[in-house]
DNA sequence: ACTCTAGCGGAGGCAACCCTCCGCTTCAAC
DNA sequence: GTTGAAGCGGAGGGTTGCCTCCGCTAGAGT
């Protein structure tokens, strides 16, 4: 396997600040963001926000200018993630490949609720990471058609938002929502 | 008692009043909420719905005391219909019937966006709508297991929440959103 | 240690929404 | 037609969230 090592290019939605307790405080409202946009969606309250991550107001607005700011760095943040994940993946069995990686999109999108309105998202940032993610989990998809595992009438945007909508769902416990969406991967697999 | 007919048990959220112009407003605020629920989700403004009906504020509390009221008259109102489709698809082939009737759980839930949410709530309304879908829908799914048609791993809950979650996701079309259901719904199917 | 500036918190003005309450309107029964 | 009650609309008070602004704080460079 030739493993491609095209460079990985970061998509940074805003500028951690230099300073230690800033830098601290931009840490603290990504990841109480993350938890509060899972929790409620794309719509949590700002200022929820700001509380989870013991911080004021304004510094939220000062780090992110406008609620669009701090949801695409969450988002960025994953979608950074996902990238490098498919390029570790790049020497795996092609279904293995694509399946650990839909796991880890399944998984890893705590931003859940909100992630089906982002991929129709036309904003610049979105956009990027529409691009990096069809760029890093497509290949895997089409190795999986030329290795005839996939079906060829299907395409990567309909595998993601199949994948995205089942996932967005609530489930009795994990291992139920991996089940349907074991079952769901089946319809892509090729039939013979 | 003539046979073919067992009884469709209408479930009831709240009561249309009888004067005309009131018997009117509650189907204007009905509609307006559909089209609101269907816009923004469960959480949509009460006010902007009391608006689109051309009603005021107070009429609209007046014949649902509670935003849940509301909701549960939208969605019960559509479930029934559910229960009546149902029904009809019975003299049909197992797998056709199943689809058939999936097709209309997908389209016909306006409230798409919070199907998800009310398919796991735990009120008295919804837990008697689900009651009443499942026994709708369930012995079309028995059906297609015992015809060999439908895999035995799979409960009709989870074949739910599966149309659900794809249903709900934002697509370019119809067309695309269909093609997605019947791939995952090609997962549903007995391998043979 | 000193400074000076980047960074901080939260008060406060504004808007949207929730829900109640009550004086006016309109239906329908007689 | 009359009339009583059912129904109506929306003002208004409370709450929550958005975002700005500014006097204070504390880190970083010297």
């Amino acid at each position: 396997m030739t493993a491609p090592s095209f460079p990985v290019t970061e998509i940074v939605a805003s500028r951690r600040p230099h300073r230690k307790d800033a830098a601290r405080n931009y840490d603290a409202l990504l990841a109480a963001a993350r938890e509060a946009f899972a929790e409620h969606g794309a719509e949590a309250s700002l200022e929820d926000i700001a509380r989870r991550a013991g911080v004021g107001i304004g510094t939220l607005y000062r780090n992110f200018p406008t609620r669009r700011h701090l949801f695409e760095s969450v988002y960025a943040d994953e979608v950074n993630t996902l990238v490098r994940v498919a390029q570790e993946l790049a020497d795996q069995e092609p279904w293995e490949a694509l399946t650990a990686w839909l796991d880890r999109f399944a998984g890893y999108m705590v931003t859940k609720r909100a992630v089906r309105e982002a991929l129709n998202d036309e904003s610049e940032i979105f956009a990027a990471c529409r691009d990096s993610m069809y760029a890093a989990g497509g290949p895997l998809f089409a190795r999986a058609q030329e290795a005839g595992e996939a079906r060829r009438d299907m395409d990567f945007v309909e595998l993601l938002r199949m994948v995205a909508g089942i996932t967005a769902t609530a489930f009795d416990d994990d291992a139920q929502r991996d089940r349907v969406l074991s079952i769901a991967l089946d319809g892509v697999r090729a039939s013979r």
